[in-house]
DNA sequence: TCATAAATTGTGTTCGAACACAGTAATGCG
DNA sequence: CGCATTACTGTGTTCGAACACAATTTATGA
């Protein structure tokens, strides 16, 4: 139950807390005898070291650079400035400096140079979204080489050693067609994709593949899972289109932010009977989902996702913690009785 | 940007560290322009002392009692001790001592003993899940003349300064009934209120009224709403009689964690096409989620629970924190897809 | 005026880990 | 043997806040 010191320690092994401090931090200069006697002694009271004391010691600032796509460009990220914020308020007590980089999510040139910048600030960690596939491996390789530890979230980038935190997207697309297929009368299901001008197509086909693996499960031969692809600047119309030539549709998987194009059409339209199943809680999203268009919305949590990589990167420069591999979030599943809670800071 | 001590704001007010200590501390014996030039400074610079240090030198022990109902008895409380090991694990750095009491939550006398325990090991702050109104005020009240503040959990007594972590169990209602709504067809709906011989009256009430205020906003004028009250040890006979009586039932919603006891009945009296939402990741709820006779369980998340419960006293016990009067999570809509994660301790 | 009390201010130590540096003992080598 | 070198060990200081206590100044009264 006590806890013990280097003091305490040095006292019951009878040599000085200098000693002991050596043993502890293999810094040799100590006689082999007097060595295991220490180190049996640390190990028989499974000693643990003060990390306060430890810590109002090591005086140094650590510098973290935080690398994410602008808000004002893709409000989806705008949450992940509150806990990165969450997490630094956590750890004021440490002198944690964190410089931010806002790069466009539409430019694979912008996230490159930003990258550029960042390291101009000689961050001892860095936290990013590594948007782009290609782009974000190399820039890792260099990071890897350089000794940096990097946190990501969003976007996997299995070849990277980089921790990474997010959900797991093929159990995310199951998820929305167990939704959909307990809401929704017998008919056809459309997986609809709206493509944003930047790649984020690994998502969409893991959600696709999920979303799939549910109806074969199910064996519902009479149903069809439709697929459709739509460019931004087409939303509208093809969509149209899509909904005149499949009438027999009777729910929509849209595998983004952008459900409220879709529920938007259905509006007008006059389509509402189709259930409708999207992602995160952008405002746009939250007002459908109170109007009763959208049924349900799957929870994402970039927020968490930042805050949590933020979080294991401070505890592994203050505390020397171990920065676990992989973490994925649980999936929240969010309607219009149970959205308030999840929408403040 | 500079972190300021002590030592640095005592040279620039030309005096020595000890006064700047009083005057922070409010220890009297300076002089009175001194002072207001001090506070002045400490002001203009925005202070922040360094919790680290402080925390190095108080070196005291803090006692915590924890007070909640024994596992043994209901399974429903087991997550609770992870959640308050997480918490602990969380603040390994500080000296925090936990005593845990489990009490009998069929037993108001030993809700009373327990606490009696409790107090002689002299806590300095409690975390307790105050299950019986009754009993659980007249603790409180004398916990507040006592000065030790209290942190509650799942149950909330109204007339105690105490802290509160919970749900908004009025909102849980209404999302059992958007849920059963959005994936039953037409016909009655049937809340059941299976009784744990111990009070927790309130909490089904609440729910209920939740309940019934999202059918009333729904003006669905076709459907009734009915409600059953089950003692627990005569669960099964009267649920059949219930179920034979209303024919026209197409969902049920079952007030408390023992959705189990009805899916069973369901699945032996073949009418698994009532839908079943109930509460809470119990095992045996669990399995009837994956064989699909429970739709949906909401989760009340003890362990969420437990876990900020106790981080909020021990932040105000080392960082001197203020607590928060009343904390509500979010409520988790589970289904048999998105279970998985919310299992993980 | 001077002793004494009261008011005010400064100094030094503590907490535990980390590390610089001084000190002691043992060994090597001419 | 004597001096240097290596091998090992102990002491002292630092981080910032907190507080005990010493020191100093100012006020009071005989």
């Amino acid at each position: 139950m006590k806890k013990y010191t280097i003091k305490d320690i040095a006292l019951l092994a009878g040599v000085s807390k200098g000693t002991v401090d050596r043993v502890i931090h293999n810094r040799g200069n100590v006689a082999k005898d007097v060595e295991e006697k220490v180190k049996q002694l640390l190990e028989e009271i499974n000693y643990q070291p003060n990390l306060i004391a430890r810590n109002l010691k090591n005086n140094k600032v650590f510098y973290i650079g935080v690398l994410i796509p602008d808000p004002k460009i893709d409000a989806y990220w705008a949450v992940c400035i509150d806990g990165i914020n969450s997490a630094l308020s956590e750890f004021s007590a440490f002198d944690v400096q964190i410089n931010t980089f806002l790069f466009d999510p539409t430019d694979t040139d912008d996230f490159l140079a930003c990258n550029d910048t960042m390291l101009k600030t000689a961050p001892d960690v860095i936290l990013m979204v590594p948007l782009f596939y290609k782009e974000a491996t190399s820039v890792l390789k260099h990071y890897e080489s350089l000794n940096i530890p990097v946190g990501t979230f969003n976007n996997q980038i299995i070849s990277s050693s980089a921790n990474f935190i997010g959900q797991d997207l093929y159990q995310s697309g199951r998820i929305a067609a167990k939704l959909l297929h307990s809401i929704s009368n017998k008919g056809d299901m459309a997986i609809v994709h709206i493509d944003e001008k930047y790649k984020n197509a690994v998502h969409m086909q893991e959600k696709e593949k999920g979303f799939k693996s549910y109806y074969d499960d199910m064996d519902l031969f009479e149903d069809s899972v439709l697929t459709c692809k739509i460019k931004y600047f087409e939303t509208e119309d093809k969509l149209r289109d899509f909904l005149n030539n499949h009438p027999h549709i009777e729910g929509i998987f849209v595998t983004n932010s952008k459900a409220f194009h879709v529920a938007r059409l259905l509006e007008s339209e006059n389509k509402t009977h189709i259930k409708l199943v999207g992602y995160d809680l952008l405002s746009d999203n939250v007002n459908y989902l109170n109007s009763g268009t959208i049924d349900f919305l799957i929870h994402q949590n970039p927020r968490q996702q930042a805050y949590l990589g933020l979080k294991y990167l401070i505890e592994y420069l203050v505390f020397d913690k171990q920065i676990p591999e992989k973490f994925l979030l649980p999936i929240d599943i969010i309607n219009s009785e149970n959205v308030t809670p999840f929408l403040r800071p």
